[in-house]
DNA sequence: GTTGACTCCGTACTTTGGTACAGGGTCTAG
DNA sequence: CTAGACCCTGTACCAAAGTACGGAGTCAAC
């Protein structure tokens, strides 16, 4: 047993074969599999390594990352683990930070709204089109902050 | 004055260029702008809906959304606009919750592997190799949960 | 011995919020 | 009147984590 096709390999860790494939092609699983007539058979520590991936993306870490985890020893990297587990925490930490922000600005508008008398110009689409000289615009959350030129010319 | 040119209204919102011609093809700002000699001209309006804009987006809105608040009518869509903020706010919210579950499973393995002693094998790469039964692997966070089709086959 | 499900391989597409660039035209200052 | 800065249009590209698809081969069951 544990001879699994890529398919039973695939439903046993809950992700779809294209996944799979995606994962090999990213190196994080072995592309080989002995071969057993045509198709190719993986074993337990394929799943292993499978499920290791779908657990350290639940706690937030990227693909990236997870190929570094994987590399790590389980004998003589714990320092470094617990580095990493570390910097990921910081990280979600800043990350909460900001949605707070976000939270406490929205729930700040809400509240403006329900205390205003009703014959009025909604304060929410008020707020969000007047401008706020104080805030100055605290850049919007750029999916990956690479060349933020603000071409600021010569 | 605010006769402004594509450069200068960009430079006005602390966007590039291309962003305002971006949000133009997305239909978040008109693309027309009165013509004046061979250039477009854009004045007050265009500038504090782009400003509109920004602000939304520190807020959480996605330019999808802020498309719809843009539609609404300061006067006659105030319940909307409020129920669109509290929509938001709810799922600020359950964003954050998602991020606490992560970092107290990092604290968690962090402190283990704090409380544990120096020749064993690193506790927190053995977490994440074990198969935990129990917490059944809740679905990472996926992107955009869109065709999520396990293909459970027949 | 054929049908249907599965595998293999490669490539292209998805989403979001922009960037970058090419090949023009135009405007303005010196 | 010419150089350089700016504008216009259109298209292609970026990241991340997959998803989809086409065409061909193969395996197992009936």
């Amino acid at each position: 047993m544990s001879d699994l096709t890529i398919g039973t390999l695939a439903k046993s860790a809950g992700v779809g074969v294209e996944t799979v494939r995606y994962y090999q092609r990213r190196g994080l699983l072995p592309q080989g599999g002995t071969h057993k007539g045509a198709f190719r058979v993986y074993g337990t520590d394929e799943l292993a390594r499978l499920r290791f991936i779908r657990r350290a993306q639940t706690l937030g870490f990227n693909l990236e990352e997870i190929a570094e985890l994987l590399a790590l020893d389980e004998e003589t990297d714990r320092e470094r683990a617990r580095a990493f587990a570390q910097a990921k925490i910081a990280d979600v930490e800043s990350r909460i930070r900001q949605l707070e922000e976000m939270r406490s600005a929205l729930q700040g508008l809400v509240t403006c709204c329900e205390h205003t008398e009703a014959p009025a110009p909604c304060p929410i689409l008020h707020a969000l089109a007047a401008a706020p000289e104080e805030a100055p615009l605290t850049s919007p959350p750029k999916a990956h902050a690479r060349g933020t030129r603000a071409r600021t010319s010569s």
